[in-house]
DNA sequence: TCGGCGTATGAGGATGATTCATGGAAGGGG
DNA sequence: CCCCTTCCATGAATCATCCTCATACGCCGA
């Protein structure tokens, strides 16, 4: 402190101090960071305190029920979340610029329906094609950030999203549009009056989407009911509770006993892209999943609205 | 590679082997890059090879002449200054976030005009609303990579280029628009025939903004000279040498031996924008710069670009 | 063949990270 | 009220890592 020559030696944290740092974060606890990390709590406990004293400030509230960062912890836990991720877009690139095949863990993030019916088909592609590519799934709610925060949080390399105008791509992050899916009216097959039935509604539907398209409608639904995933909207379908409007995704698959209407010209309609941050975009890996959903994409038809 | 459990414990390089590798690309050899550390060329050399092994490629091509990056140690580089960067900022605004300042070094790369004219006020309002930030201003020429390679390189924190359909924001690097700024015919005040007179040009006019000006115009240049910048191209002018088609900005402030012709409704004009990372958009300096830049903007006009 | 200029390498010491063992503090039952 | 559990904090010992010193190697030009 009082010698300035020995200032330069430490004021930035090494990569293993940012991991416990977003570890910390992300499990609200030392002990609980110490373990999921593999190390001791006395190990976090003392590198979080040294990383406190090069900074200069407090970055985690102790408290009874574990650790809570304050606003200097959450803004050092974003950046350190970043920091991490291009340490290892380094290596990868540095590696692929070396003339090294691709590999590594690819961590996506997707809503249900698209891990479900989408996401398959195209990693086995992918792999086929990189075999050193581990594409990870992470199914995650489409509600808040949704699936394209994880991507700005730094938790995901690439999401699929919807992408639309009550929706767009968050500022900082780049994407694409892969398909435009449409929704159909679904019922149980051999219902006499399905539209009679209650409407049968999902945490994450979108809503702002297909309320537009209500509007313009001549019936409204007698009653709603709200459940909690789109498989269960199908099951609930499946055994006549109620009629739903469905994207075509979930409805991959959908049992014999659903009828599935086609809503006509009119019909409301929702992008489902990808979104990932400008770094990702230029690796390799993050290239070729978004060539191999471009691929899968193709054969369904339409233009392709890639620039 | 033969024990699996000692891959997981260091993969990612450690800011002083990223400090390491930039200073060897920086003095073009080990012995240097040790020198300027106040390091062995010893430590140098271990910490390389330690960084080659790592990454599993080799990084730099060493010779009798001292080392030279190869195609991965390009990269790594460049990727290298941004996260060092990023460790600054991270310091730096954890600091802020607790004692509630923006403060630190926020390097700057401008072509010659907007250096001189476009940022001095924009930096007093800057020092002005933030005192802590300490903004270093470096002329670039607009040539070859530009000032947006600056920040590619991680050699600045923002660029202030041209942007345009010729010039698109590079790959991995985000930006905005911040004005569009017209060409002015400039000749020596007084001249009685001044297309008559040898078209000055200089290294970093935009030549492909102009030159479909020029192909629809019924008048030629009876010849042309080449100078180093805009200012020798107004000196040029004043001396009453030649004319010139420049930008806005080159003519703020031009003498009054200089006349400026506006060239119409069908003048070229060129876009000047900013260029940072994805990473350093986030922080709190460089936000509050392109926030500025942008007050400097508006009361000369113009809807704003930005979403 | 010999300096001069680069880098590579091996051994030893300093620096720092991790662990072990222990202590303190705050709730929640009995 | 006491105990028990669950957190985090702290000090000393252990262990890994980084740095330096000394030296070896390769390459050029005189």
């Amino acid at each position: 402190m009082t010698d300035p020559a020995s200032v330069d030696s430490g004021i930035d944290l090494a990569p293993h101090e940012l991991r416990i740092l977003v570890a910390v974060e992300r499990e609200r606890g030392f002990s609980a960071a110490a373990a999921a990390l593999g190390l001791t709590q006395s190990a976090v406990s003392h590198s979080v305190r040294g990383s406190e004293r090069k900074i200069g400030a407090v970055l985690f509230e102790r408290g009874r029920t574990g650790a809570r960062p304050t606003a200097a912890g959450e803004r050092a836990v974003a950046h350190a979340r970043r920091i991490l991720r291009l340490l290892d877009t380094l290596v990868a690139e540095a590696r692929g610029a070396a003339g090294g095949a691709v590999e590594g863990p690819l961590r996506i993030a997707a809503f249900r329906s698209v891990a479900l019916h989408l996401l398959p088909p195209v990693l086995v592609r992918l792999r086929a094609a990189h075999p050193g590519i581990e594409p990870e799934v992470r199914v995650v709610r489409e509600v808040g950030p949704g699936t394209a925060g994880e991507v700005a949080a730094g938790r995901a390399d690439l999401a699929i999203a919807t992408i639309g105008t009550s929706s767009p791509i968050p500022a900082g992050l780049v994407g694409g549009v892969l398909l435009e899916e449409p929704y159909s009216f679904v019922h149980p097959a051999g219902h006499p009056d399905p539209r009679s039935l209650p409407l049968v509604d999902w945490t994450e539907a979108c809503t702002s989407y297909t309320r537009d398209w209500w509007a313009a409608q001549d019936w409204i639904p007698r009653a709603s009911m709200r459940t909690e995933d789109d498989g269960a909207v199908l099951s609930m379908v499946s055994a006549g509770h109620g009629m739903a409007i469905m994207p075509a995704l979930s409805l991959t698959g959908a049992p014999a006993t659903v009828a599935i209407t086609d809503l006509g010209p009119q019909r409301p309609t929702r992008e489902v892209g990808y979104v990932t941050t400008p770094e990702l975009a230029r690796s390799l890996a993050v290239r070729a999943l978004i060539r191999e959903l471009r691929a899968d994409r193709a054969p369904s038809g339409g233009p392709d609205p890639r620039g």
